[in-house]
DNA sequence: CTGAAAGCGCTTACAG
DNA sequence: CTGAAAGCGCTTACAG
């Protein structure tokens, strides 16, 4: 209710010395600053931020896409993000897209009437053309994954080198036929982890055979369907890795159920380590991503934009470790 | 860039008609409405919402808070929350408090600075205290969780009933010493369910023995010490009830460790029915609860407080239904 | 060190 | 049906 100007009144100041003191201005004199300081507690008076951001020509907000958030490695990149934007005094709005287009306009829209100034994609969140127009105007941060040809800071692991490692491991155990459960779209994150993968089974003399590679959405149907896929061919497997730790546990529910004629001994590891890799039965070996990181680095990189600290200005891929953690499968 | 100020200029119209064709009042002429129109598309032109805001006193905005999105029960309300935001029109800020107060000042300073209008709170969010300073001065809505004398809308599941039938389905079986493993906090919800399992036992004409009660916090290690806290106290068990399908997921997981010393053919059943229930071995039984529905309509209500329609205003308690689902356990 | 005044980009009562 | 003007509550260059 009260204004700047019921503030300036009360303590006999002007409004120009008010807002002064709510910005600590180092100019106002102590004794000024300290009654105005007294009359705005006394009152209880908050600015309003709706004036400021307008006169300033700022919303102090960012807004993050997920795809979803039932999957808890969104959601614990999105903890980062939030720990980041308050660190970096920005209010952060966190959406998910849940594959809706117009979803994913409500957010760009922020963008677009000012409400936000600057956007992280984590995931596929949208498609090359809408973010190469993004890119052009506003300031875009990726998390997770890159694009081909948008120029945008990427904030990533480096996925080939993990698949690699999940391949090698496979391998030392004694494995031989490993299959590999991409995700859905062709992205760059698959791209780059099947390159590793293939890597590692070359190094091990073995040839690179692509019918035991197919992906799969992230459901339970979709991932029985993936796996028998693979197994119609005539392909025997004696080992797995799976996109996420989502679909390695339907995998082994699959298994159980016997929609998936494996055994629960098949060497399985799984992208991510949410806590999903922890309550399956047995737990799953997964590669564990610095998920809350990758969310706070995301945040970081776009507030060094919107702040042009063009000495800092960050470019290009930023690449945070990964860890291969063993666990039952 | 551009402003109402250069459409006008280039439809040769005022600032006002601009305005007017924006918001899509019908007293402009059809002609000049198609005109400005046609201007706005060609310059691209999008209002400042930053100003739009500030004129109009009213951010279109509104905030949920959640305890964490770890826990998919919360993703799920989440999702609801967005969707009813986005048909009701307005802009929603969804953040999790993860028990910091200071996160949750935050959220509770956007109200305060104008930027949002109203706020829902899900599960345990806040204290007492808080809550009653703010239903006094914000529209306020409780979601999952409803806070003694506290005068707000509350949305929720009867979760007297739900803990009723969860019992009873366990005494159909043919258990006759029934645990329940309660939440953390002595909340309005923990006591109705215990209430309803009380009741289910009394009417078997079993007792109610308290040492069979105890709460966890949602970790697997508070878990598994509420129940060998139990077991400790040479209680027998043959079945559990528990707060959540995470905490039910940490009981058989426990079991696996041989961390409790109990079988997994043991009666288990869970609220909430997440996906959670699913991807455990066993899966499990558990209490299904409307979770999109129940954040659906918390927004729905808090929209129709801030519409300040007094006709719907809605006061007291919103019960959603819920349904037992046999899994395995 | 402080104040008067302009202005951020909209909307809306008022007049015509 | 349309326009001129005031005003939402701040911040900030300018003058003193």
């Amino acid at each position: 209710m009260s204004s700047v100007k019921e503030v300036a009144k009360r303590a006999n100041v002007s409004v120009a010395t008010v807002s002064r003191v709510l910005n600590n201005d180092p100019v106002v004199k102590q004794a000024t600053k300290e009654k105005v300081l007294e009359v705005i507690k006394e009152m209880n008076y908050r600015p309003n931020l709706l004036a400021k951001n307008l006169r300033k020509q700022a919303s102090k907000t960012i807004v993050m896409v997920l795809p979803s958030m039932s999957n808890p490695y969104f959601s614990e990149i999105a903890r980062g993000a939030q720990a980041a934007a308050y660190d970096f005094g920005y209010h952060i709005i966190i959406g998910t897209i849940e594959s809706k287009r117009w979803i994913l306009d409500t957010y760009v829209n922020l963008l677009k009437t000012n409400l936000a100034e600057g956007m992280i994609f984590v995931s596929s969140s949208a498609d090359n053309e809408l973010l190469q127009t993004l890119v052009d105007e506003y300031p875009i941060v990726l998390c997770t994954e890159n694009y081909p040809g948008i120029e945008a800071v990427c904030v990533t692991i480096d996925n080939k080198r993990a698949a690699y490692e999940a391949t090698v491991e496979l391998l030392r155990r004694g494995h031989r036929s490993i299959a590999y459960i991409a995700g859905n779209r062709q992205s760059s994150s698959v791209l780059a982890r099947i390159e590793g993968y293939k890597e590692a089974l070359l190094e091990a003399g073995l040839a690179y055979n692509p019918d035991f590679v197919t992906g799969a959405k992230n459901n339970f149907e979709s991932v029985v369907e993936a796996v028998n896929g693979i197994l119609g061919k005539g392909c025997r497997m004696d080992g797995v890795i799976a996109h996420s730790d989502l679909q390695a546990s339907y995998i082994l529910k699959g298994i159980k159920d016997r929609r998936i004629a494996l055994d629960d001994s098949i060497g399985l590891i799984s992208f991510d380590g949410t806590f999903i890799a922890e309550i399956t039965n047995p737990s799953i070996t997964s590669i564990v991503q610095p998920l809350y990181d990758l969310g706070y680095a995301s945040v970081h990189k776009l507030v060094l934009k919107l702040q042009g600290d063009s000495a800092e200005a960050p470019e290009g891929l930023v690449i945070l470790p990964h860890a291969l953690v063993i666990r039952e499968t």
